[in-house]
DNA sequence: ATCATGTGTCAGTAAAATCTGACATGTGTC
DNA sequence: GACACATGTCAGATTTTACTGACACATGAT
């Protein structure tokens, strides 16, 4: 989750997709001024983390629209938390 | 500071550090298993965010000794939180 | 003087993340 | 059929980040 938002891209696409409610793909790739392809990349890595949710939906003229949106979420970022977070990673003797 | 914490060893400096109280770079090369220049790196990044400090000491064998500790820090992570993030990122149309 | 221990830095390499420019596929409209 | 707009994927180039193996310097003990 750290990572997925350790990147000025996808902060800016948490920050767009928050301000508009909801996007798909094409338009938001125009909204963000990034490529499809790149933005497709990002999200498909916010929404690993479960930073974004997507739903594909048809629009009135049949085509196949991928909205996506910001979920919901709220974590306290502590000392704590991060030691909590290093021992998920592996166990190590120490 | 997200990508900073963005990295395994990182959040294991992290822990290690929490645990330890505190401890200087050899000492805490040894305890994490890592090479002290790849440390001496990643302290360089944490400090920057402001995760950790530093502290010089002599020891009393009078070996010059740098002490790192963690920060206090709480951050509540929401998705305004991220939107007020990117907004410090660049000013943009939008 | 040599050794052990501490500090930092730096050039060069290895690995990972990022980005681009195609490609393939689908639908409705002109 | 050609166009406009949507979806996705993927190979290859580029850029960042991470890492290693020196090097330089300082102190106290042998």
């Amino acid at each position: 989750m750290l990572s997925a938002l350790a990147n000025p891209h996808r902060l800016r696409i948490m920050a767009t997709l928050k301000a508009e409610g909801r996007s798909y793909v094409s338009q938001l790739a125009r909204q963000v001024g990034i490529s499809r392809p790149l933005l497709h990349l990002h999200l498909q890595k916010l929404e690993e983390a479960g930073l974004v949710t997507s739903q594909m939906e048809l629009s009135p003229d049949g085509k196949a629209l991928n909205f996506f949106a910001v979920a919901d979420f709220a974590v306290e970022l502590t000392p704590d938390l991060l030691v909590q977070a290093a021992a998920t990673l592996s166990a190590r003797s120490e």
